[in-house]
DNA sequence: TATGGATCCATA
DNA sequence: TATGGATCCATA
């Protein structure tokens, strides 16, 4: 697997010249690109979305990508989760103003952050929350959402958001997450950076090797493991 | 159906004192208020959800709502559709950096904004976006962006989102959106002001007018969206 | 094809 | 119970 291009979105305290982010960024580059397909062939392979007789598409599953890729990062490159971002509820909240009553209204933080598919620290400190997304489109507004304000928060030192690229995402389970229906988006996150003092965002693009409509390749499993059998047995 | 509150996330420009603004607030509200259900009945009473043998629960649909509130807001208070905010592909994207090429790139811009639930324009040329949020949660995460893009764009006067309560999405379809959920990121929203030279961002939070456990009271209707199928396989 | 959505799932 | 999905639907 391949990724194409990694954009900073914003970069307080030029974290990215830091020896501690390269570290972490090389790790992850890496481990994205030892995610094959088939298992040991070296390369993602990825068999081209088709039209069954019913009109629907099949398509690959995505949970595969994301276990191979936490598996890599642990096993050939060390990095030990960390545990949940703590973001207190009790923290500070601003005041709004109630319409039409016109008062100061303060509403109380009433659900927790869940945590980050990856959130790592290095031996100096260093922290970095990953996230890789492979859910709906619409849920990867939330990550970067959520990235951001740890960020703010000054919880997480560097946030970096592993999306699909279009054409990736055309093979892909309908409506994950892509580049290109962000790509209006990063502005706004990118402007969030202004006021932040400390603390970079990045996105990574992702894209598999090449596509097949070769029939001896199957989708990636859709579901979990106990229901790739299951999947593949609709083939 | 109840209007619980109307949080204002910010507000440039004084415009919710506005004439125009609280002429669509007052459309909204008595909007919000007449959806009933069982239809007829005066008020929205909501059968509680419940467990069933599987272990899966019953619970109330949300496409109802929106659409009786669409039909009141267009019937009973005479407001039509504008179509869509024109928020060209072309617009200006600003460069980011490349890791680790440290060069500027400019993400193009590939997907365009599919519009809003309802986008309103006065006679005197108010724009307001009202977003009517029951899609899941990380849905709302988009409709909130989408809307502070667009008030940033000077494309929308005021933005709304309509969003469930928390109790009120105990009994709704599982994961939709609701209050208690963005309540984390409200700060967020409201900091965008900061940049905003004019525009105003709002929630309102709605809710049930009572439970029942009635069984005489149907559960609001479901569609075949999603993993309806696979929910309704297990039975 | 493209975008927003609706529905149930997995897991701590 | 709570949070982040993963999946397929509806419609212009």
């Amino acid at each position: 697997m391949r990724c194409l291009r990694t954009l900073v979105l914003f970069d307080k305290g030029n974290i990215s010249s830091s020896e501690s982010w390269r570290s972490v960024y090389e790790g992850y580059s890496r481990s994205i690109q030892r995610i094959d397909f088939p298992e040991g062939s070296g390369a993602l392979t990825l068999r081209r979305k088709r039209r069954l007789n019913s009109g629907q598409f099949e398509r690959n599953g995505v949970k595969y990508l994301q276990s191979r890729f936490l598996k890599n990062m642990r096993d050939d490159e060390g990095w030990q989760p960390e545990g949940v971002v703590e973001l207190a509820r009790d923290r500070h909240q601003p005041p709004l103003k109630l319409y039409p009553e016109g008062i100061d209204f303060i509403e109380p933080i009433a659900s927790d952050f869940g945590g980050f598919d990856l959130y790592l620290r290095s031996d100096d400190g260093f922290r970095v929350a990953i996230e890789w997304e492979t859910g709906n489109i619409s849920s990867s507004h939330r990550s970067m959402n959520k990235l951001s304000i740890s960020i703010k928060a000054g919880l997480v030192d560097a946030g970096v958001l592993i999306v699909p690229s279009r054409a990736f995402y055309e093979h892909l389970t309908d409506r994950v997450g892509n580049i290109g229906e962000l790509s209006g988006y990063l502005e706004m996150w990118a402007g969030l950076g202004a006021s932040i003092p400390r603390g970079m965002l990045a996105i990574s693009v992702v894209e598999h090797d090449s596509l097949t409509d070769d029939l001896t390749v199957p989708y990636l499993p859709r579901g979990d493991d106990g229901r790739a059998k299951e999947g593949r047995a609709k083939l």
